[in-house]
DNA sequence: CGCGATTTGTGCACGTGTTCACAAGCGCCT
DNA sequence: AGGCGCTTGTGAACACGTGCACAAATCGCG
Protein backbone atom coordinates (compact mmCIF):
# COMPACT_ATOMS: atom_id res chain seq x y z
CA UNK A 1 0.00 0.00 0.00
CA UNK A 2 1.83 2.98 -1.56
CA UNK A 3 -0.49 5.51 -1.28
CA UNK A 4 -2.41 7.29 1.99
CA UNK A 5 -5.42 7.09 1.93
CA UNK A 6 -8.42 8.03 4.56
CA UNK A 7 -10.05 4.73 5.99
CA UNK A 8 -13.35 6.00 4.80
CA UNK A 9 -15.82 4.56 2.35
CA UNK A 10 -15.20 5.59 -1.76
CA UNK A 11 -17.74 7.90 -2.20
CA UNK A 12 -16.52 10.29 1.06
CA UNK A 13 -15.29 13.55 -0.26
CA UNK A 14 -10.84 13.87 -0.25
CA UNK A 15 -11.44 9.40 0.64
CA UNK A 16 -10.55 7.51 -2.71
CA UNK A 17 -7.38 8.82 -4.87
CA UNK A 18 -8.36 7.61 -8.08
CA UNK A 19 -7.85 4.35 -10.40
CA UNK A 20 -4.43 3.26 -9.78
CA UNK A 21 -3.56 1.72 -13.01
CA UNK A 22 -5.10 -1.62 -12.29
CA UNK A 23 -3.83 -4.76 -14.69
CA UNK A 24 -5.92 -5.74 -16.97
CA UNK A 25 -6.13 -9.29 -15.96
CA UNK A 26 -7.32 -7.51 -12.86
CA UNK A 27 -10.12 -5.15 -14.07
CA UNK A 28 -10.95 -8.58 -15.86
CA UNK A 29 -11.67 -10.40 -12.13
CA UNK A 30 -13.52 -7.49 -10.46
CA UNK A 31 -16.51 -8.01 -11.71
CA UNK A 32 -16.64 -11.34 -10.69
CA UNK A 33 -15.66 -10.63 -7.19
CA UNK A 34 -18.61 -7.76 -7.12
CA UNK A 35 -20.98 -10.29 -8.40
CA UNK A 36 -19.83 -13.18 -5.34
CA UNK A 37 -20.11 -10.30 -2.77
CA UNK A 38 -24.06 -8.72 -3.86
CA UNK A 39 -24.51 -12.58 -3.29
CA UNK A 40 -22.63 -12.56 0.51
CA UNK A 41 -24.36 -9.37 1.01
CA UNK A 42 -27.77 -10.78 0.39
CA UNK A 43 -26.73 -13.85 2.35
CA UNK A 44 -26.46 -11.69 5.34
CA UNK A 45 -22.65 -11.89 5.58
CA UNK A 46 -21.10 -8.62 7.08
CA UNK A 47 -17.62 -9.73 6.31
CA UNK A 48 -15.45 -12.87 4.01
CA UNK A 49 -12.30 -13.86 4.14
CA UNK A 50 -10.21 -13.83 0.81
CA UNK A 51 -10.82 -17.53 1.12
CA UNK A 52 -14.39 -17.42 1.12
CA UNK A 53 -14.47 -14.53 -1.04
CA UNK A 54 -12.22 -16.46 -3.73
CA UNK A 55 -13.89 -20.07 -3.51
CA UNK A 56 -16.94 -17.57 -4.29
CA UNK A 57 -15.75 -16.29 -7.49
CA UNK A 58 -13.85 -19.46 -8.69
CA UNK A 59 -10.44 -18.27 -7.69
CA UNK A 60 -7.25 -18.67 -6.24
CA UNK A 61 -7.23 -16.86 -2.90
CA UNK A 62 -3.63 -15.18 -3.52
CA UNK A 63 -4.77 -13.95 -6.52
CA UNK A 64 -7.74 -13.17 -4.87
CA UNK A 65 -5.39 -10.82 -2.51
CA UNK A 66 -3.18 -9.33 -4.61
CA UNK A 67 -6.13 -7.85 -7.66
CA UNK A 68 -7.57 -6.65 -4.06
CA UNK A 69 -4.11 -5.11 -2.83
CA UNK A 70 -4.24 -3.76 -6.09
CA UNK A 71 -6.91 -1.25 -5.79
CA UNK A 72 -5.91 -0.59 -2.21
CA UNK A 73 -8.40 -1.89 -0.68
CA UNK A 74 -8.55 -2.49 3.28
CA UNK A 75 -9.01 -6.00 4.93
CA UNK A 76 -8.67 -6.55 8.32
CA UNK A 77 -5.46 -9.34 8.68
CA UNK A 78 -7.50 -11.87 11.06
CA UNK A 79 -11.02 -11.02 10.43
CA UNK A 80 -11.53 -11.12 6.26
CA UNK A 81 -13.02 -7.82 3.97
CA UNK A 82 -15.84 -5.77 5.06
CA UNK A 83 -18.44 -6.59 2.48
CA UNK A 84 -20.53 -3.65 2.33
CA UNK A 85 -17.06 -1.43 1.99
CA UNK A 86 -15.63 -3.82 -0.68
CA UNK A 87 -18.54 -3.78 -2.73
CA UNK A 88 -18.35 0.18 -2.53
CA UNK A 89 -14.62 0.21 -3.35
CA UNK A 90 -14.90 -1.87 -6.32
CA UNK A 91 -18.07 -0.39 -7.62
CA UNK A 92 -16.59 2.73 -7.27
CA UNK A 93 -13.25 1.76 -9.20
CA UNK A 94 -15.08 0.43 -11.79
CA UNK A 95 -16.62 3.52 -12.35
CA UNK A 96 -20.43 1.91 -11.27
CA UNK A 97 -21.40 4.63 -9.17
CA UNK A 98 -22.30 6.62 -11.81
CA UNK A 99 -25.35 5.22 -14.46
CA UNK A 100 -24.06 5.14 -17.80
CA UNK A 101 -25.86 5.26 -20.69
CA UNK A 102 -25.54 2.29 -23.18
CA UNK A 103 -27.03 2.15 -27.26
CA UNK A 104 -27.97 -0.87 -28.70
CA UNK A 105 -27.41 -0.75 -32.31
CA UNK A 106 -29.15 -4.23 -34.45
CA UNK A 107 -32.33 -5.50 -32.98
CA UNK A 108 -32.16 -8.59 -34.85
CA UNK A 109 -31.99 -12.02 -33.12
CA UNK A 110 -29.34 -11.39 -30.58
CA UNK A 111 -29.97 -7.53 -29.90
CA UNK A 112 -33.51 -8.19 -29.32
CA UNK A 113 -32.27 -10.54 -26.37
CA UNK A 114 -29.79 -7.86 -25.27
CA UNK A 115 -32.59 -5.28 -24.97
CA UNK A 116 -34.35 -7.52 -22.65
CA UNK A 117 -31.66 -8.81 -20.71
CA UNK A 118 -32.31 -7.07 -17.22
CA UNK A 119 -28.09 -7.40 -16.34
CA UNK A 120 -28.19 -3.77 -18.22
CA UNK A 121 -30.49 -1.53 -15.68
CA UNK A 122 -29.71 -4.03 -13.25
CA UNK A 123 -25.95 -2.87 -12.25
CA UNK A 124 -25.23 0.68 -13.46
CA UNK A 125 -26.40 1.04 -17.15
CA UNK A 126 -29.02 2.28 -18.94
CA UNK A 127 -30.15 1.47 -22.56
CA UNK A 128 -30.52 4.75 -23.81
CA UNK A 129 -31.88 3.82 -27.20
CA UNK A 130 -32.67 1.00 -29.41
CA UNK A 131 -31.12 1.56 -33.25
CA UNK A 132 -31.63 -0.40 -36.15
CA UNK A 133 -30.71 0.38 -40.19
CA UNK A 134 -33.68 -1.84 -41.38
CA UNK A 135 -37.30 0.29 -41.26
CA UNK A 136 -39.95 -2.45 -40.88
CA UNK A 137 -37.72 -2.95 -37.20
CA UNK A 138 -37.79 0.73 -36.86
CA UNK A 139 -41.24 1.91 -34.42
CA UNK A 140 -41.07 -1.78 -32.93
CA UNK A 141 -41.77 -1.55 -29.08
CA UNK A 142 -39.15 -3.61 -26.74
CA UNK A 143 -38.95 -3.82 -22.85
CA UNK A 144 -40.83 -0.57 -23.33
CA UNK A 145 -38.29 1.26 -25.85
CA UNK A 146 -39.29 1.70 -29.50
CA UNK A 147 -36.87 0.83 -31.58
CA UNK A 148 -34.98 4.18 -33.66
CA UNK A 149 -33.05 4.24 -37.17
CA UNK A 150 -30.03 3.91 -37.15
CA UNK A 151 -29.45 7.53 -38.35
CA UNK A 152 -30.66 9.03 -35.54
CA UNK A 153 -27.77 8.36 -33.67
CA UNK A 154 -26.53 11.51 -33.41
CA UNK A 155 -29.68 12.84 -31.98
CA UNK A 156 -29.33 10.40 -29.63
CA UNK A 157 -26.10 11.01 -28.71
CA UNK A 158 -26.88 14.50 -28.11
CA UNK A 159 -29.67 14.28 -25.84
CA UNK A 160 -27.45 12.27 -23.39
CA UNK A 161 -23.85 11.49 -23.31
CA UNK A 162 -23.67 8.10 -24.66
CA UNK A 163 -20.19 6.46 -23.71
CA UNK A 164 -20.84 2.87 -24.20
CA UNK A 165 -22.14 1.41 -27.36
CA UNK A 166 -22.86 -2.40 -28.20
CA UNK A 167 -22.87 -3.46 -31.71
CA UNK A 168 -25.13 -6.34 -32.27
CA UNK A 169 -25.40 -6.18 -36.36
CA UNK A 170 -24.46 -8.56 -38.88
CA UNK A 171 -20.72 -8.88 -39.51
CA UNK A 172 -20.83 -6.83 -42.67
CA UNK A 173 -22.93 -3.84 -40.88
CA UNK A 174 -20.81 -3.89 -38.11
CA UNK A 175 -17.12 -1.32 -39.05
CA UNK A 176 -19.76 1.21 -40.44
CA UNK A 177 -22.06 1.30 -36.99
CA UNK A 178 -18.45 1.51 -35.38
CA UNK A 179 -17.20 4.63 -37.54
CA UNK A 180 -20.58 6.16 -36.73
CA UNK A 181 -20.27 5.40 -33.17
CA UNK A 182 -16.78 6.74 -32.73
CA UNK A 183 -18.07 9.86 -34.93
CA UNK A 184 -20.54 10.44 -31.93
CA UNK A 185 -18.32 10.01 -29.04
CA UNK A 186 -18.48 6.94 -28.62
CA UNK A 187 -15.43 5.90 -26.70
CA UNK A 188 -16.28 2.11 -25.53
CA UNK A 189 -17.29 -0.43 -28.20
CA UNK A 190 -18.90 -3.91 -27.65
CA UNK A 191 -19.02 -6.08 -30.55
CA UNK A 192 -20.78 -9.28 -30.98
CA UNK A 193 -20.69 -8.80 -34.62
CA UNK A 194 -18.08 -11.66 -35.88
CA UNK A 195 -15.50 -9.46 -37.48
CA UNK A 196 -12.09 -7.10 -36.36
CA UNK A 197 -13.16 -3.51 -36.06
CA UNK A 198 -11.06 -0.79 -36.79
CA UNK A 199 -11.11 2.28 -34.75
CA UNK A 200 -8.90 5.19 -33.44
CA UNK A 201 -7.08 4.94 -30.58
CA UNK A 202 -8.34 6.10 -27.27
CA UNK A 203 -11.33 3.82 -28.05
CA UNK A 204 -12.06 0.58 -26.28
CA UNK A 205 -13.40 -2.72 -28.34
CA UNK A 206 -14.62 -6.00 -26.62
CA UNK A 207 -15.45 -8.65 -28.47
CA UNK A 208 -18.01 -11.23 -27.94
CA UNK A 209 -18.17 -13.97 -29.98
CA UNK A 210 -20.54 -17.02 -29.44
CA UNK A 211 -18.84 -19.31 -32.41
CA UNK A 212 -15.34 -18.57 -31.60
CA UNK A 213 -16.69 -19.89 -27.84
CA UNK A 214 -17.68 -23.13 -29.25
CA UNK A 215 -14.57 -23.73 -31.19
CA UNK A 216 -12.34 -23.53 -28.69
CA UNK A 217 -14.37 -26.30 -26.25
CA UNK A 218 -14.71 -27.92 -29.89
CA UNK A 219 -10.99 -28.05 -29.72
CA UNK A 220 -10.74 -29.29 -26.00
CA UNK A 221 -13.16 -32.11 -27.03
CA UNK A 222 -10.73 -33.31 -30.01
CA UNK A 223 -8.21 -33.23 -27.61
CA UNK A 224 -9.57 -35.03 -24.94
CA UNK A 225 -10.72 -37.43 -27.36
CA UNK A 226 -7.47 -38.48 -29.25
CA UNK A 227 -5.95 -38.60 -25.70
CA UNK A 228 -8.86 -41.31 -24.48
CA UNK A 229 -8.44 -42.78 -27.78
CA UNK A 230 -5.28 -44.20 -26.59
CA UNK A 231 -5.93 -44.23 -22.77
CA UNK A 232 -2.35 -47.12 -22.43
CA UNK A 233 0.21 -44.63 -23.25
CA UNK A 234 0.79 -41.67 -21.45
CA UNK A 235 1.52 -38.88 -23.59
CA UNK A 236 4.62 -39.59 -25.55
CA UNK A 237 3.23 -42.16 -27.53
CA UNK A 238 1.07 -39.31 -29.14
CA UNK A 239 3.98 -38.09 -31.09
CA UNK A 240 5.77 -41.87 -31.43
CA UNK A 241 2.39 -43.45 -32.78
CA UNK A 242 2.90 -44.47 -36.50
CA UNK A 243 -0.46 -43.69 -37.43
CA UNK A 244 -1.90 -41.97 -34.88
CA UNK A 245 -4.41 -39.68 -36.64
CA UNK A 246 -5.90 -42.22 -38.79
CA UNK A 247 -6.40 -43.74 -35.39
CA UNK A 248 -8.61 -41.23 -33.84
CA UNK A 249 -9.66 -40.06 -37.02
CA UNK A 250 -11.90 -43.15 -38.10
CA UNK A 251 -13.19 -44.11 -34.57
CA UNK A 252 -14.45 -40.28 -34.60
CA UNK A 253 -15.84 -40.76 -38.62
CA UNK A 254 -17.47 -44.17 -37.42
CA UNK A 255 -18.89 -42.73 -34.28
CA UNK A 256 -20.84 -40.41 -35.51
CA UNK B 1 8.58 -27.89 -36.24
CA UNK B 2 10.06 -30.87 -34.08
CA UNK B 3 7.76 -33.68 -35.52
CA UNK B 4 8.09 -35.18 -38.95
CA UNK B 5 5.27 -35.11 -41.08
CA UNK B 6 3.91 -35.27 -44.69
CA UNK B 7 3.11 -31.74 -46.64
CA UNK B 8 0.11 -33.74 -47.40
CA UNK B 9 -3.54 -32.23 -46.00
CA UNK B 10 -4.94 -33.41 -42.65
CA UNK B 11 -6.90 -36.04 -43.47
CA UNK B 12 -5.11 -38.03 -45.59
CA UNK B 13 -4.59 -41.08 -43.72
CA UNK B 14 -1.43 -41.01 -41.36
CA UNK B 15 -0.59 -36.91 -42.05
CA UNK B 16 -0.53 -35.17 -39.38
CA UNK B 17 0.34 -36.46 -35.54
CA UNK B 18 -2.38 -35.59 -33.58
CA UNK B 19 -3.11 -32.25 -31.42
CA UNK B 20 0.64 -30.79 -29.90
CA UNK B 21 -0.89 -29.18 -26.78
CA UNK B 22 -0.79 -25.62 -28.22
CA UNK B 23 -0.96 -23.16 -25.35
CA UNK B 24 -4.05 -21.63 -24.57
CA UNK B 25 -3.88 -17.61 -26.16
CA UNK B 26 -3.16 -19.41 -29.70
CA UNK B 27 -6.44 -22.10 -29.60
CA UNK B 28 -8.31 -19.17 -28.75
CA UNK B 29 -7.27 -17.16 -31.51
CA UNK B 30 -7.20 -19.77 -34.08
CA UNK B 31 -11.26 -19.66 -34.62
CA UNK B 32 -10.34 -16.11 -35.14
CA UNK B 33 -8.03 -16.66 -38.01
CA UNK B 34 -9.88 -18.87 -39.46
CA UNK B 35 -12.92 -16.81 -39.65
CA UNK B 36 -10.46 -14.20 -41.48
CA UNK B 37 -9.65 -17.25 -43.89
CA UNK B 38 -12.95 -18.10 -44.76
CA UNK B 39 -13.17 -14.44 -45.88
CA UNK B 40 -9.91 -14.66 -47.91
CA UNK B 41 -11.07 -17.53 -49.45
CA UNK B 42 -14.49 -15.96 -50.59
CA UNK B 43 -12.71 -12.97 -51.99
CA UNK B 44 -10.47 -15.18 -54.39
CA UNK B 45 -7.47 -15.28 -52.02
CA UNK B 46 -5.26 -18.31 -52.72
CA UNK B 47 -2.80 -17.61 -50.32
CA UNK B 48 -2.07 -14.69 -47.72
CA UNK B 49 1.21 -13.60 -45.91
CA UNK B 50 1.21 -13.27 -42.21
CA UNK B 51 1.20 -9.58 -42.51
CA UNK B 52 -2.53 -9.74 -44.40
CA UNK B 53 -3.83 -12.55 -43.00
CA UNK B 54 -2.48 -10.85 -39.40
CA UNK B 55 -3.99 -7.44 -40.20
CA UNK B 56 -7.43 -8.96 -41.41
CA UNK B 57 -7.93 -10.68 -37.64
CA UNK B 58 -6.21 -8.28 -36.10
CA UNK B 59 -3.58 -9.23 -34.42
CA UNK B 60 0.10 -8.28 -35.07
CA UNK B 61 1.97 -10.62 -37.40
CA UNK B 62 4.62 -12.14 -35.44
CA UNK B 63 1.73 -13.75 -32.88
CA UNK B 64 0.04 -15.17 -36.38
CA UNK B 65 2.98 -16.66 -37.54
CA UNK B 66 4.23 -18.25 -34.13
CA UNK B 67 0.72 -19.81 -33.71
CA UNK B 68 0.98 -21.16 -36.99
CA UNK B 69 3.92 -22.95 -36.48
CA UNK B 70 2.86 -24.27 -33.28
CA UNK B 71 0.21 -25.90 -35.06
CA UNK B 72 2.99 -27.08 -37.57
CA UNK B 73 1.66 -25.40 -40.67
CA UNK B 74 3.75 -25.10 -43.36
CA UNK B 75 3.81 -21.51 -44.87
CA UNK B 76 5.70 -21.01 -48.30
CA UNK B 77 8.51 -18.60 -47.33
CA UNK B 78 8.59 -15.40 -50.09
CA UNK B 79 4.97 -16.52 -50.71
CA UNK B 80 2.84 -16.98 -47.58
CA UNK B 81 0.44 -19.40 -46.65
CA UNK B 82 -1.93 -21.52 -48.66
CA UNK B 83 -5.53 -20.22 -47.75
CA UNK B 84 -7.36 -23.77 -48.66
CA UNK B 85 -5.02 -25.60 -46.83
CA UNK B 86 -4.96 -23.38 -43.84
CA UNK B 87 -8.47 -23.70 -43.32
CA UNK B 88 -8.91 -27.09 -43.77
CA UNK B 89 -5.41 -27.48 -40.62
CA UNK B 90 -7.01 -25.30 -38.59
CA UNK B 91 -10.24 -27.09 -38.60
CA UNK B 92 -8.59 -30.06 -38.30
CA UNK B 93 -6.99 -28.91 -34.98
CA UNK B 94 -10.18 -27.32 -33.64
CA UNK B 95 -11.60 -30.41 -34.31
CA UNK B 96 -14.37 -28.90 -36.59
CA UNK B 97 -13.98 -32.05 -39.02
CA UNK B 98 -16.99 -33.37 -37.62
CA UNK B 99 -20.11 -32.39 -36.48
CA UNK B 100 -20.54 -31.59 -32.71
CA UNK B 101 -24.06 -31.58 -31.37
CA UNK B 102 -24.81 -29.49 -28.70
CA UNK B 103 -27.87 -29.22 -26.21
CA UNK B 104 -29.06 -25.86 -25.25
CA UNK B 105 -30.37 -25.56 -22.07
CA UNK B 106 -32.63 -22.49 -20.84
CA UNK B 107 -34.79 -21.14 -23.61
CA UNK B 108 -35.86 -17.61 -22.37
CA UNK B 109 -34.56 -14.06 -24.00
CA UNK B 110 -30.93 -15.01 -24.27
CA UNK B 111 -31.92 -18.62 -25.20
CA UNK B 112 -34.05 -18.19 -27.52
CA UNK B 113 -31.77 -15.67 -29.32
CA UNK B 114 -29.22 -18.40 -29.49
CA UNK B 115 -31.45 -20.77 -30.75
CA UNK B 116 -31.71 -18.55 -33.75
CA UNK B 117 -28.16 -18.18 -34.06
CA UNK B 118 -26.67 -18.99 -37.96
CA UNK B 119 -23.29 -19.33 -35.94
CA UNK B 120 -24.19 -22.73 -34.59
CA UNK B 121 -25.02 -24.40 -38.44
CA UNK B 122 -22.61 -22.23 -39.72
CA UNK B 123 -19.28 -23.77 -38.02
CA UNK B 124 -19.36 -27.57 -37.26
CA UNK B 125 -22.28 -27.34 -35.03
CA UNK B 126 -25.98 -29.30 -34.83
CA UNK B 127 -28.23 -28.16 -32.12
CA UNK B 128 -29.13 -31.44 -30.68
CA UNK B 129 -31.78 -30.49 -28.57
CA UNK B 130 -34.00 -27.13 -26.57
CA UNK B 131 -34.18 -27.93 -23.33
CA UNK B 132 -36.29 -25.81 -20.69
CA UNK B 133 -37.49 -26.42 -17.04
CA UNK B 134 -40.99 -23.96 -17.41
CA UNK B 135 -43.88 -26.49 -18.37
CA UNK B 136 -45.35 -23.54 -20.24
CA UNK B 137 -41.53 -23.22 -22.86
CA UNK B 138 -41.94 -27.20 -23.78
CA UNK B 139 -43.82 -27.62 -27.29
CA UNK B 140 -42.78 -24.43 -28.64
CA UNK B 141 -41.15 -24.61 -31.25
CA UNK B 142 -38.03 -22.55 -32.53
CA UNK B 143 -36.08 -22.27 -35.56
CA UNK B 144 -37.38 -25.71 -36.29
CA UNK B 145 -36.81 -27.17 -33.00
CA UNK B 146 -39.07 -28.27 -30.41
CA UNK B 147 -38.31 -26.84 -27.19
CA UNK B 148 -38.51 -30.31 -24.70
CA UNK B 149 -38.28 -30.78 -20.97
CA UNK B 150 -34.97 -30.63 -19.13
CA UNK B 151 -35.68 -34.04 -17.68
CA UNK B 152 -35.45 -35.85 -20.88
CA UNK B 153 -32.14 -34.55 -21.39
CA UNK B 154 -30.85 -38.23 -20.19
CA UNK B 155 -32.59 -39.16 -23.27
CA UNK B 156 -31.41 -36.47 -25.63
CA UNK B 157 -28.05 -37.67 -24.51
CA UNK B 158 -28.82 -41.80 -25.35
CA UNK B 159 -30.24 -40.42 -28.28
CA UNK B 160 -26.70 -39.21 -29.72
CA UNK B 161 -23.56 -38.02 -28.59
CA UNK B 162 -23.68 -34.60 -26.93
CA UNK B 163 -20.18 -32.96 -26.24
CA UNK B 164 -21.03 -29.53 -25.41
CA UNK B 165 -23.54 -28.17 -23.26
CA UNK B 166 -24.79 -24.52 -23.70
CA UNK B 167 -26.45 -22.86 -20.33
CA UNK B 168 -28.73 -20.06 -20.87
CA UNK B 169 -30.84 -20.15 -17.65
CA UNK B 170 -31.16 -18.20 -14.92
CA UNK B 171 -28.04 -17.93 -12.27
CA UNK B 172 -29.55 -20.49 -10.06
CA UNK B 173 -30.60 -23.01 -11.99
CA UNK B 174 -27.04 -23.25 -13.24
CA UNK B 175 -25.13 -25.39 -11.75
CA UNK B 176 -28.15 -28.00 -11.69
CA UNK B 177 -28.11 -27.51 -14.92
CA UNK B 178 -24.87 -28.28 -15.19
CA UNK B 179 -24.56 -31.26 -12.93
CA UNK B 180 -27.30 -32.62 -14.85
CA UNK B 181 -25.21 -32.23 -17.80
CA UNK B 182 -21.81 -33.59 -16.82
CA UNK B 183 -24.02 -36.54 -16.05
CA UNK B 184 -25.00 -37.47 -18.92
CA UNK B 185 -21.78 -37.70 -20.29
CA UNK B 186 -21.11 -33.40 -21.43
CA UNK B 187 -17.89 -32.50 -20.90
CA UNK B 188 -17.44 -29.35 -21.98
CA UNK B 189 -20.05 -26.50 -21.03
CA UNK B 190 -20.75 -22.81 -22.11
CA UNK B 191 -22.36 -20.85 -19.35
CA UNK B 192 -24.24 -17.93 -20.04
CA UNK B 193 -25.46 -17.95 -16.40
CA UNK B 194 -23.85 -15.43 -14.10
CA UNK B 195 -22.20 -17.89 -11.33
CA UNK B 196 -19.32 -19.39 -11.26
CA UNK B 197 -19.82 -23.55 -12.17
CA UNK B 198 -18.24 -25.99 -10.50
CA UNK B 199 -17.47 -29.17 -12.30
CA UNK B 200 -15.63 -32.09 -11.60
CA UNK B 201 -12.07 -32.51 -13.19
CA UNK B 202 -12.20 -33.26 -17.09
CA UNK B 203 -15.16 -30.83 -18.22
CA UNK B 204 -14.18 -27.79 -19.88
CA UNK B 205 -16.21 -24.47 -19.22
CA UNK B 206 -16.57 -21.40 -20.67
CA UNK B 207 -18.46 -18.57 -19.59
CA UNK B 208 -19.85 -15.43 -21.47
CA UNK B 209 -20.96 -12.66 -19.71
CA UNK B 210 -22.71 -9.56 -20.41
CA UNK B 211 -22.62 -7.83 -17.47
CA UNK B 212 -18.88 -8.33 -16.51
CA UNK B 213 -18.09 -7.04 -20.10
CA UNK B 214 -20.21 -3.92 -19.98
CA UNK B 215 -18.48 -3.60 -16.47
CA UNK B 216 -14.66 -4.07 -17.97
CA UNK B 217 -15.57 -1.17 -20.38
CA UNK B 218 -17.31 0.86 -17.98
CA UNK B 219 -13.57 0.91 -15.91
CA UNK B 220 -12.20 2.32 -19.25
CA UNK B 221 -14.46 5.10 -19.48
CA UNK B 222 -14.14 5.97 -15.87
CA UNK B 223 -10.05 5.68 -16.37
CA UNK B 224 -10.10 7.93 -19.65
CA UNK B 225 -12.14 10.55 -17.58
CA UNK B 226 -10.52 10.88 -15.02
CA UNK B 227 -7.57 11.41 -16.83
CA UNK B 228 -9.31 13.81 -19.14
CA UNK B 229 -10.44 15.78 -16.62
CA UNK B 230 -6.48 17.02 -15.47
CA UNK B 231 -5.20 16.97 -18.75
CA UNK B 232 -2.25 19.36 -17.61
CA UNK B 233 -1.46 17.03 -14.28
CA UNK B 234 1.07 14.16 -15.23
CA UNK B 235 -0.47 11.82 -12.66
CA UNK B 236 0.42 12.73 -9.35
CA UNK B 237 -1.86 15.00 -9.29
CA UNK B 238 -4.77 12.19 -9.74
CA UNK B 239 -3.92 11.07 -5.80
CA UNK B 240 -3.43 14.81 -4.91
CA UNK B 241 -6.26 16.05 -5.52
CA UNK B 242 -8.98 16.64 -2.56
CA UNK B 243 -12.24 16.00 -4.08
CA UNK B 244 -11.28 13.92 -7.14
CA UNK B 245 -14.28 11.54 -6.91
CA UNK B 246 -16.79 14.64 -6.74
CA UNK B 247 -15.07 16.50 -9.55
CA UNK B 248 -14.70 13.66 -12.27
CA UNK B 249 -18.74 12.80 -11.95
CA UNK B 250 -20.01 16.16 -11.65
CA UNK B 251 -17.78 17.06 -15.13
CA UNK B 252 -19.18 13.76 -16.53
CA UNK B 253 -22.80 14.62 -15.87
CA UNK B 254 -22.40 18.26 -17.48
CA UNK B 255 -20.05 17.90 -19.68
CA UNK B 256 -20.56 15.90 -22.48
C1' DC C 1 -2.26 -7.73 29.53
C1' DG C 2 -0.16 -11.11 26.80
C1' DC C 3 -0.62 -15.07 23.79
C1' DG C 4 -2.23 -17.83 20.14
C1' DA C 5 -5.20 -18.37 16.28
C1' DT C 6 -6.26 -16.38 12.11
C1' DT C 7 -5.96 -13.81 7.96
C1' DT C 8 -4.08 -10.19 5.11
C1' DG C 9 -0.48 -8.25 2.20
C1' DT C 10 3.57 -9.21 -0.48
C1' DG C 11 8.45 -10.73 -1.95
C1' DC C 12 9.97 -14.11 -4.96
C1' DA C 13 10.19 -17.68 -8.27
C1' DC C 14 7.95 -19.61 -12.00
C1' DG C 15 5.28 -20.17 -16.13
C1' DT C 16 2.94 -18.12 -19.94
C1' DG C 17 2.52 -14.94 -23.56
C1' DT C 18 4.35 -11.22 -26.57
C1' DT C 19 7.53 -8.85 -29.46
C1' DC C 20 11.73 -8.01 -31.89
C1' DA C 21 14.97 -9.11 -35.09
C1' DC C 22 17.18 -12.05 -38.15
C1' DA C 23 18.77 -16.28 -40.45
C1' DA C 24 16.95 -19.68 -43.60
C1' DG C 25 14.30 -20.79 -47.51
C1' DC C 26 11.62 -20.06 -51.64
C1' DG C 27 10.20 -18.25 -56.14
C1' DC C 28 10.95 -15.15 -59.80
C1' DC C 29 13.51 -12.70 -63.10
C1' DT C 30 17.28 -12.15 -65.89
C1' DA D 1 21.84 -21.12 -63.60
C1' DG D 2 22.44 -17.59 -60.40
C1' DG D 3 21.20 -13.76 -57.74
C1' DC D 4 17.69 -10.91 -55.55
C1' DG D 5 13.74 -9.72 -53.00
C1' DC D 6 10.28 -11.35 -50.15
C1' DT D 7 8.28 -14.08 -46.39
C1' DT D 8 8.41 -17.61 -43.05
C1' DG D 9 9.97 -19.75 -38.82
C1' DT D 10 12.26 -19.09 -34.51
C1' DG D 11 15.82 -17.77 -30.84
C1' DA D 12 16.09 -14.59 -27.30
C1' DA D 13 14.72 -10.84 -24.49
C1' DC D 14 11.07 -8.88 -22.36
C1' DA D 15 6.47 -8.12 -20.12
C1' DC D 16 2.78 -10.00 -17.79
C1' DG D 17 0.27 -13.00 -14.83
C1' DT D 18 0.18 -16.67 -11.23
C1' DG D 19 0.97 -19.12 -6.97
C1' DC D 20 3.67 -20.24 -2.98
C1' DA D 21 5.02 -19.25 1.38
C1' DC D 22 5.74 -16.30 5.08
C1' DA D 23 6.11 -12.03 7.83
C1' DA D 24 3.11 -8.53 9.72
C1' DA D 25 -1.06 -7.35 11.84
C1' DT D 26 -5.39 -7.91 14.19
C1' DC D 27 -8.82 -10.01 17.25
C1' DG D 28 -10.48 -12.77 21.04
C1' DC D 29 -9.71 -15.20 25.14
C1' DG D 30 -7.84 -16.54 29.33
Amino acid sequence: MSQHRHPGAPGRAGAVPALPDLPEATVARLPEYLRALHNLAETGNETISSEGLANAAGVNSAKLRKDLSQLGSYGTRGVGYDVALLIEQIEYVLGLTQLRAVVLVGVGNLGHALAGYDGFAGRGFRIAALLDADPERVGEEINGLVVRHVDELPRVAAEESVAIGVIATPATAAQRVADQLVAVGVTSILNFAPCVLSVPDGVDVRKVDLAIELQILSFHEHRKASLTALPAAGGSALTALPGGLAVTESQEAIGT
